[in-house]
DNA sequence: TAGATTGTTAATCGATTAACAATC
DNA sequence: TAGATTGTTAATCGATTAACAATC
């Protein structure tokens, strides 16, 4: 099923952002795109689209361009994220209830299947529809579910012993809101997103501007 | 004040990485430590690591490795998270309020000024020890706070919009987690943080892995 | 057919890693 | 001094971009 087999990552990266300006063009009834189009509107170079999709398959007409809704379809199908998929989220404090409640979750096809935490005070009350369950449950509870996507919001000193209970649950890849190194067999896949990493970087750059007035 | 012209984005995210871990290390008492050390403990090649480092000078003795303290000192100095910079937060639904209550900022000098929000309902309202403020007073309050740092938690159609107020307030680096590519001026730097984005690129590897039970 | 735009190959660019002389 | 580890140069690797024949 996997013919392409080494996509890089930014490539990846780039199919979803494909995906979120097409699906746009599509709600503006924009039938037809070409490759010159996106650079236009998202910046990303036009050989560099084209070479993106090139990995999975030809999608356009020479001469004409790309079919909005047809290529949305299968940039979608590419991403695994054309059939809702089970999602479940550790650690149900200010992030995760955050997550829990994004928009845009059910249009992406994740749908959060349970919350877990490991707080007392917090098993047991809903949130958004969905109730706490308690942490040590997760195993129990995901042989039901089936998911294989897990979203982290513990702590850092607890993250690692949710990664691996997640693991041992069946998940197989990770987003990780703890700021920490995760340890994971190499078959599960990590995503790292560090809230403060990227403040620190934006603090970078306020050297090199001019000078403030 | 500015003696690296060019340093590659990456270096500036694993030195976020370095920072959290020196900090670790620090907690732990350990004094000094060596590239391989580093290598072992994150995963960085080690030569990545001086290689990193080498794009803002020296830090090391050769033979004996880094000072844990005195490094940590110097990246935080680097990121300019030696001293508190002011940051101010526009929308404070969920996601908003998570980030400003988020545990860590203190520690990483960065200090949540103001909130704002158009939402009537929600302006007046304290959020964290922060009454949120109506949006349109937002280049007014940054008169006198001064802020260069936003971070933007705003539905994708307010973003644009919010995003030019915030620079005509004197903000300068961006932290976008609206699902959209703002148009800014050159000098202006944005980084978007799209947790839909991860969760696609995490679902896309689900299909290369081994089948499921 | 002529004009437009694709998919892909080749050229460029930049980042990672290995190797090693310098040095504690 | 001998062993360890740095900072940096050179080699490798991979990603981006330009160019263009194929084709609608």
């Amino acid at each position: 099923m996997n013919s392409s087999p080494k996509v890089p990552m930014p490539t990846l990266e780039r199919l979803a952002t494909y995906l979120r300006y097409l699906i746009d063009l599509d709600a503006s009834h924009v039938e037809t795109i070409s490759s010159t189009d996106v650079e236009r509107q998202t910046g990303i170079n036009a050989a560099q689209f084209r070479k993106d999709l090139s990995y999975f398959g030809e999608f356009g007409k020479p001469g004409v361009g790309y079919n909005v809704s047809e290529l949305q379809a299968r940039i979608a199908r590419i991403l695994k994220i054309d059939q809702m998929q089970p999602v479940i989220v550790v650690g149900a404090g200010n992030l995760g209830s955050a997550l829990i409640g994004y928009p845009g979750l059910q249009e992406h096809k994740f749908h959060i299947a349970a919350a877990f935490d490991r707080d007392p005070a917090k098993i047991g009350r809903l949130q958004n529809d969905l109730v706490v369950l308690d942490e040590s449950s997760l195993g129990e509870v995901n042989a039901k579910i089936g998911a294989r996507i897990a979203i982290l919001c513990v702590p850092a000193n607890a993250a690692q012993h949710v990664a691996n209970d997640a693991i041992a649950a069946g998940v197989r890849v990770i987003l990780n809101f703890a700021p920490i190194i995760l340890k994971v067999p190499e078959r599960v896949v990590v995503r790292n997103v560090s809230f403060l990493q990227e403040l620190a970087v934006l603090s970078y750059h306020l050297s090199s501007e001019a000078p403030a007035t």
